[in-house]
DNA sequence: CCTGTCCTTCGCCCTGCGGCGAAGCGGCCG
DNA sequence: CGGCCGCTTCGCCGCAGGGCGAAGGACAGG
């Protein structure tokens, strides 16, 4: 059994404003510098400091250092998945009398940049099933056939190459597979959103953080998703 | 998306020792009144209410008068799930190099009182599917073919009916489907563990708080619950 | 109505922790 | 090699928040 503070360990590394600023910045999938987290924070480089030597200790980010920068990421995928839930559940729990969420946010939905839910999953594994991208150092990288599918699709291929990392795998905690995250993923949801194959839900209540994340495939994108990629609607 | 600081409102009510404490001891579904609270916690009375007042705000706890009492339990199963899975993580987070517990993980464990995994969803699945219980205000009822199937398999059900709650579910956290938790819950895990058809994995590593929690499902056990509730191994 | 119990509110202390400025260290660039 | 820049360490301050004791409310029982 779980001892009675094993929560208190870790969750005090997430109570702090200012390291849950840098944690959440660093949900991107980036790796960002020391002084960039410091700026998200809006602290002082040696409070940054400080903050991010904990959350190391506490194996929630990695250190990478590189010439007089040290680049900070998250520790793993679990961590992400964690984080992810434990935002999802901190808003589930609030208002949890009134919050019949359920199928609709399981089924698409942003996460941060890029799609999330059984549609993000799908894509991701559409993508790969179809040999459009292979797994490559840090993510995944496109074939030819696939910069030609993207391109055809709309996929502005050139921005997703200016992001840090073009793309890698991000856990997906409704479906526990990873959808894809990174420039490519930011761009796919750039592109289904810009040509209306996927439309943002109303909100359900005034306010309610969550719903700005809530999608529909519309008719139009689940038949181009599905002859080009095989998504099901 | 998630505001930058979602997490930091809920953890910073789990990053409290005492406040960790109180929410472990109300893990058992019990309703507990401040003063028990105060006392496992370690602290005095108005520190306790203090405390209280805050996990109530947060929708982490509901409390209940009666008479010049106040009884406190947690305010949901999210909430006991999202302990749980907290609680999982953070023994998962830390030691994260070495930790390949995975697999035997998430086939079959206890859960506090239950068991969960995929043996924990695949009993709550069997018991539904067969008509051995069926939905009742507040969680399940047990049919008459339950009752008498159940007493077959040697289950007490008077103690299961002693439970505050007879029988409801509890969200697992690695298959993310429903296990059965409750009074009837921890009489099966009881059953089971007696006649060893499931049996405790030893420990990997020294004071590891998560091997106690590990099962293993028995060829016996296997056979027993496959036959009657059509469980696979 | 008084008494005992359980709980809360109030006022106070005090520790712990986060913040900053200054100083130190090390890599990179002219 | 000297200057710059990013980051860390050090020392100090300030404050939020958790703890307790004392006092105040509510409820049950005699």
């Amino acid at each position: 059994m779980t001892t009675p503070a094993a929560f208190a360990a870790t969750a005090i590394l997430l109570a702090e404003p200012a390291r849950a600023a840098m944690l959440h910045a660093l949900l991107g999938g980036e790796s960002l510098t020391a002084g960039e987290l410091a700026r998200v924070a809006g602290i002082g480089a040696p409070a940054a400091s400080a903050h991010l030597a904990r959350l190391a200790e506490g194996g929630l980010v990695a250190v990478h250092p590189q010439g007089r920068h040290r680049y900070h990421r998250l520790a793993s995928e679990e961590v992400a998945a964690m984080l992810e839930t434990l935002g999802g559940l901190t808003e589930a729990v609030a208002p949890a009398r009134r919050w019949p969420h359920g199928e609709a946010f399981r089924a698409a939905r942003l996460c941060y940049d890029h799609l999330a839910g059984r549609l993000g999953v799908a894509l991701h594994a559409g993508l790969a099933g179809r040999g459009w991208i292979i797994p490559a150092a840090g993510g995944w990288a496109a074939t030819p056939a696939g910069e030609a599918g993207l391109a055809r699709l709309g996929v502005d291929l050139a921005a997703a190459r200016g992001a840090r990392r073009f793309a890698c795998d991000c856990m997906d905690w409704s479906e526990r597979r990873a959808h894809l995250a990174g420039g490519l993923g930011r761009e796919i949801a750039a592109c289904c959103l810009r040509q209306h194959w996927v439309t943002r839900l109303p909100a359900e209540r005034e306010g309610d953080p969550l719903a700005r994340r809530r999608l529909r495939l519309t008719p139009e994108g689940a038949r181009r998703l599905g002859e080009t990629l095989g998504v099901a609607a």
